[in-house]
DNA sequence: TCATGTCACTAGCCTAGCTAGATACCTTCA
DNA sequence: TGAAGGTATCTAGCTAGGCTAGTGACATGA
């Protein structure tokens, strides 16, 4: 939880100070943009703490939380969950995923049930109170961002969706490389 | 990595259904709607691929990664960073941190150095290749969010701050709770 | 100066990953 | 049709990275 000492103001790091005498703004517009990165951090921070905070709180690790919401939102789809679907979207194994399906069960939060159609496989059931209390919480916060969004006018909804965009691109295809 | 079948359209999730009603916007709008939170969950889910990347090409894992940022970024700083305040930020024990300070030491990251002033402690030093390539990557990272940031004007930005600081508000503070 | 607090460390435990291999079942094709 | 090979889950046993409890060296305040 948290990183951060929130110096990573460019004008402080000696080897971004080429960026920002490059961007040529002025120091009032510099101090903006950065205030848009900090306010980014922040927004990951405040997610990051409120998911930790269900987790404590249903007593799961952060797999098993992702593990359950996987397996909820298949079945409000109509998909048969299997373990190996569930590995696979976890990234982790077929054997760590019995482990966790072993976790999940003796919780009392999902029950295998044998596979309709494939006698090898097992399909896995949310049992009722957790898909009610699971649903009940991401629905919370979900209308919570859907407010906020709802609440922007459609050209400042077109900003944020461009800039977020924008930066999920940037993170993910280019100069990919190193460290820290 | 990657949670989300990004089936938490509201019209689709039924208990979402009376948020998308109250909400009295036509469905162009709240299709643009969804599309920001979309875009939110995708630049996350972006950033959290990054870096793991970079973890993984380090060979280090999350908590060492943060470990190393903490230590560099207080040593830019000119303090001395101790075992005792890694562990604090990190928010682990100190068993766990002189483990951890172990790891990165074997790993040639960092050294021990007798503490100044206090001959019970120990102050941390991270190697000059470790430090170059982490500046490099945070460096590099850094800059290409700054640059997006600096394409925007002066109005984008603040409708960006505005609804990034609204939004970790929300998850912050008010009726937290249960589940998934 | 001496009692108490604080620092890093050691020892030993637990959880949640992993790989390898077992078992049961499915599928394909000669 | 039946044999070979592929696939799904599970078991066994390992490792990494957390934890608590306790130690020894040092700091500090009465």
């Amino acid at each position: 939880m948290s990183d951060d000492p929130s110096l990573f103001d460019p004008r402080v790091l000696d080897p971004a100070q080429e960026i920002v005498s490059r961007s040529g703004l002025d120091d009032a517009e510099i101090d903006q943009v950065v205030e848009v990165l900090r306010s980014l951090r922040l927004w990951r921070e405040a997610d990051e703490r409120m998911s930790e905070a269900s987790r404590r709180y249903m007593k799961l690790g952060a797999t098993d939380m992702r593990a359950l919401r996987f397996i909820i939102v298949g079945l409000e789809n109509g998909e048969a969950v299997t373990p190996g679907a569930i590995a696979a979207h976890l990234g982790i194994s077929t054997a760590s995923t019995t482990k966790l399906l072993d976790r999940l069960a003796a919780a009392g939060h999902i029950r295998r049930l044998p596979h309709p159609t494939d006698r090898r496989s097992v399909v896995v059931e949310v049992l009722d109170e957790t898909r009610r209390a699971a649903r009940d919480s991401i629905g919370r916060s979900h209308a919570r961002r859907f407010d906020l969004a709802a609440a922007l006018t459609r050209q400042q909804r077109d900003v944020v969706i461009r800039f977020l965009r924008d930066l999920a691109a940037t993170e993910d295809d280019p100069s990919r490389d190193s460290a820290a």
